[in-house]
DNA sequence: AATGTAACTGAGCAATCGTTCAAATATATA
DNA sequence: TATATATTTGAACGATTGCTCAGTTACATT
């Protein structure tokens, strides 16, 4: 029943997340998308419906993207507290490089839309908390091993990180000197919250052992 | 040589900083402007040139008022790390009734606009700087009364402050659950990089005797 | 009261906004 | 090759954008 070659729908996507996520929703036009995407409003409204559906589609994409690096952080790490520091990193320093806005998208989103479009603000909310919860697993999996203290809450380390997360790329978006986000991504992981006592340390080690 | 009654500039500003800070620059319309501060359009050219001059304004405004505020929490306060704390307490978590946007206007600012709009990205900048250079010259006051340990470097940890207050106050506009602020900014000054060991405090107030 | 001028007004400009839709095009099927 | 239909095109719509300026108003001075 198909008929025509079509537009390739990710690329596009991809286009317009990246367009988006430099500009913001309200200084991004149509006829910049027309641009950036390579179609023209027919089609475009054939497919998303209005700006904001091709915005809602920008901010699936993105979050979709998020989750997808974690995971894939996950497989590739040899522990869940290396994984989460390894994002972190990525998050902060390699983002400065290559994307279109130092700012995690979604926040930058958050940041920027009021009630006036709600159902926008209400999916990039929703895709941080989603991108939290993820924080969530891989600190419960950490507690598991013993890699993080199991009296804290995994929850509020998460929330923890998502704070660090974003005072950082914000703080980096305002500073123009060069500041020292490794040191400062280590110290994050080297105490309080993530610090274990060498006694709890151990406590934990005895846990694993009898368990087995 | 005064001819005319005038508008009162003070509450002008006021008003379009409110409308600002709410809506964001892209958002907000000349004609939102005209509505929220009373004036046509022939009287804001007049005195502001055009929509960034008002903007202008407004950023300067807010800056001010937030200096003033450190400044007067200052003066209200026992000790120098108090009012800090004061501050933190303040700027988290009673900004968010009566205030336009839980946001920093200024950090919002910065999360807005692009290369675009460089002169107001940096008013923006530096207008956050100033901000934060007041924190270090809080944490010198605290240092010198031994409020705060004298190894750690100012600065570091006036950009630390920084960074938390932007990283909370974007988490709150993104969270709908209610959120342990006040708890979470005490456990800031409890612990790193605020905490002071009780070893540190003795020898602290050991230099300071033998200096009088 | 008459005059000069600083301050204000708001209709309206060109440009751009998000969006529509009749016409053109390209492909699958007959 | 002819027909049917999925897909794309881009001119153009009404609304809104930031902004201008000739005309009006309100006050100080004479």
């Amino acid at each position: 029943m198909s008929k025509k070659p079509k537009f390739d729908r990710d690329k596009v996507v991809a286009n317009a997340t990246k367009l988006y996520w430099e500009k913001g929703y309200h200084a991004t036009s149509m006829r910049n998308l027309q641009d950036a995407i390579d179609m023209r409003p027919g089609s475009i409204y054939a497919e998303f419906g209005s700006k904001d559906g091709v915005f809602k589609a920008s901010l699936e994409h993105y979050t979709q993207l998020s989750i997808a690096q974690i995971n894939s952080i996950r497989e590739a790490s040899e522990s869940p507290l290396v994984a989460l520091k390894t994002f972190v990193k990525q998050a902060v320093i390699d983002t400065q490089k290559g994307t279109p806005s130092c700012m995690c998208m979604l926040a930058k989103t958050v940041s920027e839309l009021t009630e006036e479009q709600r159902d926008l603000l209400d999916v990039a909310k929703q895709a941080l908390k989603s991108v939290e919860n993820q924080f969530t697993g891989l600190i419960i999996e950490a507690q598991g091993i013993g890699e993080i203290d199991q009296e804290k809450h995994a929850s509020e380390l998460a929330r923890f990180l998502q704070i660090q997360i974003t005072g950082l790329r914000m703080y980096i978006r305002t500073s123009d000197e060069r500041v020292p986000l490794g040191k400062m991504i280590d110290e994050l992981f080297e105490h309080y919250p993530f610090k274990i006592l060498e006694s709890q340390l151990c406590e934990v080690d005895e846990v694993r052992q009898t368990e087995k």
